[in-house]
DNA sequence: AATATTTATCGTAATATTGCGATATATAAC
DNA sequence: GTTATATATCGCAATATTACGATAAATATT
C-alpha cells in the first residue's frame, strides 16, 4: 500500500503524468523558464537565481534530466544545462493533445 | 525542512505547478480523459473504470476538484462530475503559453 | 602536490502522496 | 423507520518528495 499503481494505467497516460510531474514544482517551472529565456545554462547561475540551496537545485535538475526535458554538458568544472529540444517538443505535443480534448458543451452539472 | 518553499516563487509559476500537479498521476489523467470523452460523469462509473478502490478514486476526484479542473453536482444519491470548462481553458492557456517558450536554437550542449 | 571551485551524492528530517478498509453521511426505496 | 445504495471522510501504512548540510568527486589554479 502507498506505492503508486502506475503500471495499471496506459503508457501514454503515464507519460503525460511524468511530464506533468516534472512541472509540478514551481522551482522546476522556474528553472525551465530560466533555461529557455535567459540561456542561463550554467548550474551555478541557476542556483544563484533560485531561493534554494545548491544541493536542492541539483536534485531538481536531476529530475528534469531524468524525464528528459533538459540535458547537461560538462564545461570544465562547470555544467552547462539546457532544454532538450526534441523532448520539449514531445512534451508540448502530448500536453497540447491532451488539452485539446474539448471541454465545451459537456457540462452535466 | 521538507516542506515545499512554494511561497518563494511567483504566483504564476505556482499556478502552473498546481495544474501540472493535478495531471501528475496517471489516474487523474485517466479520470479527466473519461470525463471529457465519455461524459462518464457519475462517480460510480469512474470507479468502475479505474483499477483503484472507491476511496482512492474519491481522493483523486477531490484533488481535481480542489485545483478547479472538475466540479461535482449532486443527483440524488449519485454525484455527477464534469470538467469545469472555464478552469480547463485557463489551464490549457497557461500550459500552452509555457510550452510556447521557444526551445529551438538554444542548445548550449 | 596543494588548494580552490563547481557540481553530485549521501544522510537525514519533515512533509506530502498514494492507497485501502472501515466508517460516516446522505439520499432513495421499501 | 428500516434497509439499500452512493459517495466522502477517517485512520493508518507504505512510499515519495522536498530540503538542507556535509561530503565526495572532478577539474582548474597555484
Amino acid at each position: 500500500m502507498g506505492a503508486t499503481k502506475a503500471e495499471e494505467f496506459s503508457v501514454k497516460d503515464n507519460r503525460i503524468a511524468a511530464y506533468a510531474k516534472a512541472l509540478s514544482h514551481p522551482a522546476r517551472v522556474a528553472i525551465l523558464k530560466l533555461l529557455l529565456r535567459e540561456r542561463a545554462c550554467i548550474c551555478g547561475d541557476i542556483v544563484d537565481q533560485l531561493p534554494l540551496s545548491q544541493s536542492t537545485v541539483s536534485q531538481h535538475l536531476k529530475e528534469l534530466k531524468q524525464v528528459g526535458l533538459i540535458k547537461g554538458d560538462i564545461e570544465g568544472v562547470k555544467i552547462c544545462y539546457c532544454v532538450d529540444e526534441e523532448e520539449w517538443e514531445k512534451a508540448r505535443k502530448m500536453l497540447a493533445e491532451f488539452f485539446q480534448l474539448d471541454a465545451s458543451g459537456r457540462s452535466c452539472c
